[in-house]
DNA sequence: TCACACATGAAAGATATTTTCGCCCGCGCG
DNA sequence: CGCGCGGGCGAAAATATCTTTCATGTGTGA
């Protein structure tokens, strides 16, 4: 009894029933059995032993084997490790689309998955609506500031923070305001060769639209970084960096979607600068990495 | 110390890539080979056996199963179904699409292409690598809560922010704190059905660790967010959340992508919570909207 | 410099897989 | 109707593979 099928078919790939199909009439009962549950089921199949797999089947360690090798495979290891292949391109067909809202009542690895799909999609829209000639133009202000006032309240304030952090670890010279009266008496300090910039998501916030534009009146560069390129905020702005909307839902505020937006624009502000200052961005950035590397295994403690 | 990972991640799907790169920096030298070897090559690697990957690698068997335990699967057998499962993924389709890293001559088209790409890459590896059970827990945790603490210093700090501003916009009583001493003093307030959340991407940064240990001590239930999931910080943290690692670069420091990874996860808890307090949540969520739109056509004007 | 802790691999121990071996059942023949 | 024969089948031995334990070396901090 040599089941030697030398130079026979290699391991089979996906077509796993069909081979199933094609060989189940030269299979004994038993036999059939098993491939016939394998067959059904790859993922449950793949997580069993031989062992586990015979007694499912109601048969022997040995069956499966002569099963698996019937198959085409040297022995049941490798056929599991095909049914684990298998199962995982199953799995990977499904689930294409979650691009429904999200609801009250969605599982929690949806909401996980719907946020993650929908910030995704934010990112890839604002990069396909950034203004590059724009972004450019903003890129060279900045790199060529004096000085650099960041305006942003709310959820955008943090972005604009957040800039200011990033300017500072490449030695500019910047600041964030989130209150608007410090905006407005520092704005006036401003002049040619400074830049200024407002973020705001709806375009419209009074709040850091007028110390854009006492910068504007001052002769400073102002850049405007807003979901609505033709709000009243761009009337004060030399460049108009367009963020993407995503829609919102009740779930979802709008600020969510925008501050991921917002964050992309001002990653690539950052980058850009940081490119044309690279003699002295570079070793500012290393400087400040090293400046915190002593403050992490200070008092925390080992790894593990 | 105590490898309990109880309630750990269950034998991760795809992102194994990302797992890597995540626990690379709490791996020792020989399981760093081992990793880097299967991330490499799934599909060779899922064709060896124990021994063979120990050869393969320079190492012992011992140390391939540590590092199988380490990435999540309960032993090496697991961990190289799983590699079948990817391998033919892979095989099965899309291409792996590599990223150059930016460089300093790129154009700023090709900044925002790769900086969209990137942070793309970190949502998608993040959503694969949260553990919906402890991020379950820590929802309920927060939804139940008298009261939540926000930990974070440095790029970390501006996302402490934003958690809590969106807990305050849902009703909930938040505090966020990058002030280490400040932080500590209040977290001496904590007791049990309170929460305390520490930000910290290297999972090793004192100053947010020590207020998570004192509210720790208090009876408070403690989250952590952060990059390295086995570091220091997990100590005193109830339920870990690992964000995800992106490769860096020079001029895209690892604060960047964490940053990206830690907002989603951030955004996830928001969305949990306001799922489960939705009768108090969503009334505070257009009462916190109608607050902002007067403040928007007041001093703006009107579009264009 | 010493001591400690920790990473590491060799080898023992436990499981899983493969092979061996012979039972048992059905069938054809005496 | 009984007897032998061939092959499906599974129990258990043999082997491969995986896991755990433990002793050793190595780097690190006091």
């Amino acid at each position: 009894m040599k089941e030697i099928f030398a130079g026979e078919a290699p391991p089979a790939p996906a077509a796993l029933a069909a081979k199933v199909r094609t060989l189940a009439p030269s299979m004994t009962r038993s036999m059939q059995r098993v491939a016939e549950t394998v067959a059904g089921d790859p993922a449950g199949c793949a997580a069993l032993t031989v062992t586990g797999l015979a007694e499912l089947t109601g048969t022997s360690e040995a069956t499966v084997v002569r099963t698996a090798r019937l198959l085409g495979y040297p022995g049941y290891r490798d056929l599991r490790l095909a049914l684990a292949g298998l199962a995982a391109q199953q799995q990977s067909g499904r689930a294409p689309a979650v691009t429904a809202d999200i609801a009250v009542d969605d599982p929690i690895a949806d909401v996980v998955a719907k946020l993650a799909y929908d910030e995704q999609q934010t990112l890839a829209d604002t990069a396909a609506g950034l203004d590059t000639t724009q972004l450019g133009a903003a890129v060279s202000a900045l790199a060529a500031a004096r000085r650099i006032d960041v305006y942003g309240v709310g959820a955008s304030g943090l972005v604009a923070q957040d800039l200011h952090q990033k300017l500072l670890r490449i030695g500019l010279i910047a600041h964030a305001f989130s209150d608007p009266h410090l905006a407005v008496t520092n704005a006036v300090q401003l002049r040619a060769k400074d830049v200024a910039i407002a973020i705001t998501h709806s375009g419209s916030t009074g709040d850091v639209i007028e110390p854009l534009r006492v910068a504007f009146e001052r002769g400073a560069t102002t850049i405007a970084i807003t979901g609505r390129p033709h709000g009243p905020v761009s009337q004060y702005a030399d460049h108009v960096l367009t963020t993407s909307t995503a829609r919102e839902s009740e779930l979802r505020p709008a600020a969510m979607s925008s501050r991921t937006s917002q964050l992309l624009v001002v990653d690539c502000l950052f980058i850009g600068v940081a490119q044309r200052t690279y003699e002295t961005a570079a070793p500012a950035l290393s400087a400040s990495y090293e400046a915190l590397a002593h403050r992490h295994s200070a008092r925390g403690g080992s790894r593990r």
